[in-house]
DNA sequence: CGGGACTTTGAGCAAATTCAACCATTGTGG
DNA sequence: CCACAATGGTTGAATTTGCTCAAAGTCCCG
């Protein structure tokens, strides 16, 4: 199955050198805590750190296409990256935005399932999908970490259908905005202003909207002081009882004051 | 995090007296190539036929809801399943339905993510959330098909979240016919004429539209000649051309006539 | 035969899109 | 160093798709 791509593919970054990149050894890796490599001892990231090689891409470069091979696994170190889908007239959806330590690559039937590009510079731990697959058999709970990592995205991904299909644009932009704040909450990284490395154009089309009114709801929420921000990248969320309420989350708390979710 | 429902629980089915239901042995299950079970051979099925026990239920009975403790997991037999989530003021997404030898219940966090119900008289396999996570540790084969279904499931819903993002209400039911026809297809059931057990409600709520637009859009491809019908329960695609050009399908063929997918 | 649930159809309405213009920022070349 | 093109964001007016409200038709089952 072909899809239809009116971008040609000369930006499409050159596999790392195989062997030649020197990568940070995973034991000094810094979102090894957050990711799929938590779970290893000393002598398996050892393993691990054998098979993978480091890809660098700047914004607008793809990690791969819909449709390519499934050959590697990614995980994110550095950057965003979004993964969309395409209708064959170009509409575009958005599936998600990852952020370091996230996981990219599961595949269905040896095909990527969707195409990933950077949003913003990126580093990526790049794994070879066969070894990575023969590690599985040695380290079972390394696959286990697999099986939890796709239960959370199929839970998202429900969240997701529900944004699509049945909130409004001001809602859905809220829940996109509360969801990155205790994201970053969550990742222990400052929660009261959001940093959004995407356009508009990405929010749109992540959101089944269009760029116009995404604008429109950051404009009317913030004249309504639910929002605040100067720089279009940067936003904080001032009112939480409002945001929770247009989220449709049923607790009305700043994300530093819950206690777990 | 509890969830608001209006209706009571009182339909719902309690557990199957443990032990006491005696189940169809697995190895005359007529599901089972197709589901979960597949991978196992005699003396596993056998293993696993320890751990299961049947569960029936009548339409609009819950298998269960959600945030409810995932203790189980389940497998259909018979019958379809709703899986859907709510917001506060009662809005409601479809995420899928389930058909015979579907897998349902894998939970993020202990909890399930969704309220899976009966469209239609069901029957299904319940297992033992723990003691299945145990006989997981001793056949890595059916860990590995699991994480196979999350994958398979994963795909399913990005397809769907480009289809509530970005299709119209048209392309929105033709893509949802197109589905269940490849569906009965792979399964070597009739896929000539869809069977429809959900209603025009439920596949509203599934598509993010309302039961009048679904409604319009039935009766609006049946004046084009694209699909036909005299009991709204039962759909022909006519038009498979058409059919293909609205689903978003860039073959233009039969599911009859594909060689494979 | 009658009641209830579901489906269809119609008319008016509203949320979001389309089309268009304008503004702000950034990077480039004269 | 500044003019200016390019990109991305915002705002406005007109349009449209799908929704809401309302009513009528259909089917099933007691």
């Amino acid at each position: 199955m072909e899809i239809a791509l009116k971008s040609d593919r000369s930006d499409f970054n050159p596999p790392a050198r195989a062997g030649a990149t020197p990568i940070n050894p995973c034991a000094a890796c810094g979102v090894r805590d957050l990711s799929i490599c938590g779970v290893l001892d000393g002598e398996e990231l050892k393993r691990m750190n054998d098979l993978v090689t480091e890809a660098r891409l700047s914004p607008g470069q793809a990690v791969f296409y819909e449709a390519d091979p499934a050959s590697y696994l990614f995980v994110i170190v550095e950057g965003c990256i979004r993964l969309y889908k395409l209708l064959l007239d170009g509409r575009r959806q958005i599936t998600g935005f990852l952020y370091p330590s996230d996981f990219l690559g599961l595949a269905m039937q040896d095909r990527y399932a969707y195409t990933a590009e950077a949003v913003s510079p990126a580093r990526l731990c790049r794994f070879d999908r066969g070894r990575l697959e023969a590690l599985l058999e040695e380290f079972p709970h390394l696959e286990k970490r697999l099986l939890g990592i796709a239960s959370n995205e199929l839970a998202s991904a429900q969240d997701q259908m529900l944004l699509l299909g049945r909130k409004t644009a001001d809602e859905k932009v809220m829940s996109f905005l509360y969801l990155l704040s205790r994201r970053a909450y969550m990742k222990r990284q400052p929660a009261d202003v959001i940093q959004l490395p995407m356009s508009r154009y990405d929010i749109a089309d992540h959101l089944g909207l269009t760029t116009e009114t995404v604008s429109r709801c950051f404009t009317r929420l913030r004249k309504q002081g639910v929002i605040g921000f100067d720089d279009p990248h940067q936003v904080a969320i001032l009112d939480w009882m409002r945001c929770a309420d247009l989220a449709g989350i049923d607790e009305g708390m700043a994300p530093n004051t819950r206690i777990n979710t």
